[in-house]
DNA sequence: ACAAATTTAGACAGTCTTGTCTAAATCGTC
DNA sequence: GACGATTTAGACAAGACTGTCTAAATTTGT
């Protein structure tokens, strides 16, 4: 019974910082050599801690593995939640609006440090965890893409969009959004800012000649390219 | 100087069958295990030689390791570039033969065992060898998104696409008929055929409706979803 | 059938890693 | 300043793995 200032904290505070680092350090590592290749000494050094504080906090490697991937998802659900939170339910330029939240996804989600962790962890070690990332599953895509559908269906209940399915738009979505990213995210690298800007924009403008209300009159410069030689 | 059958192989043959059993046998592993996980033994047992076969035919486990990679370009090229030959080039029913190219290069080049293999092994070990990985992302998109392109360039020309940019346009091809599979490819999966066909069809059905024609009066069942409630 | 090359099984040294243990040092709080 | 809890450094046993070596067995071509 401490001040009662954290009230679900076994051990002071603090250390909880300690055990945050510990966490850090542990998914730069298993990101760096796989969890085979992850090294107890080198986590403990990259963290600034004793090996045996290590131990300490999480029993074994396999529990910090398992503690490093729960909070890579709960942290990246929370980026992802917010970010949905921007979207344009009331456009005004429809295009401009989407390039920017497909913009802000990518940057503030998928490509920051926390969610470029989580894909390749997923990528690597996801077969030798089937529960742990069917949790994932659930918790993760199971939830933001219908969240994402939703905010379709809404653009399109408003008239400002023409969708059949909104999950398949959806999906569509970020399939098209991420089209120019791919490579870059096998290798798992991370795109400039530029690369991120450019594959939105070309992806939102197929987005909307496949979805979007009619040809509207703005900038239709057409470059019909020689159709009829 | 033997017979002169085989004119650059050093030992006879009938072991070359063994060198590829061994390479068969460590793309399984690696990709299992990672390649600090993967065991000079295990690899063996699967392959059914001795352990010292294995350092006899590859020096050391790094040279082993690029060895697979080496061969899975090369053998996942083929199958794409042998894919890319039956595109569609004067298609009857456009929509139908955009849905059998897709669902041949997803069946045949991307889920199948080497797809796979090649996929995992690039997420998981592309960051440790630069160069190697490199050489497949000349080898493999540098050649292959170009090849497709160019077939989408014949089509718009041919006057059956309104394309603007065909490097754009297949990039965002491949995006779209892998939108639902992302989740599976994630987590090592294999969709099923089903999962595939499915895919495919929503994503050249957007497709079409970007880079289509015109609205073509084929099958427009409208959906117009109660838009003046 | 013979001879050369290849493969095999097993042992081996050397290295690395995990997880435990202990005693000293440090930190936070009263 | 003192007390309790936490952290630290280092040693340690047990096990796993790589890469080498040797002698016997097997395959291959002629």
């Amino acid at each position: 019974m401490k001040s009662g200032v954290s009230p679900d904290t076994f051990p002071p505070r603090g250390h909880e910082a300690k055990r945050l680092s510990i966490v850090d350090a542990a998914a730069a590592v298993f990101c760096r050599e796989g969890f085979a290749g992850a090294n107890i000494d080198l986590i403990a050094a990259e963290a600034g801690v004793s090996r045996q504080t290590v131990y300490n906090h999480h029993r074994d490697k396999e529990r910090l593995f398992i503690a490093v991937v729960r909070d890579l998802t709960e942290r990246c659900n929370a980026g992802i939640f917010a970010t949905i939170a921007t979207f344009p339910d009331q456009p005004g330029d429809i295009g401009a609006d989407l390039i920017g939240f497909a913009v802000r996804l990518n940057q503030n989600c998928i490509c920051n440090r926390d969610g470029k962790f989580l894909r390749k962890l997923i990528q690597t070690e996801g077969e030798r965890y089937p529960e742990l990332f069917a949790e994932w599953r659930e918790q993760g895509p199971g939830r933001t893409w219908p969240a994402i559908a939703a905010r379709f269906a809404r653009l399109a209940y408003g008239g400002h969009l023409v969708i059949d399915d909104p999950d398949v738009a959806a999906r569509q979505f970020l399939g098209l959004v991420n089209a120019e990213l791919q490579t870059t995210f096998m290798l798992g690298g991370t795109p400039s800012e530029d690369e991120v800007v450019q594959s939105a924009t070309n992806g939102v403008r197929t987005f909307l000649r496949a979805f979007g209300k009619r040809p509207s009159p703005t900038a239709m410069k057409k470059h019909t390219a020689l159709a009829n030689a």
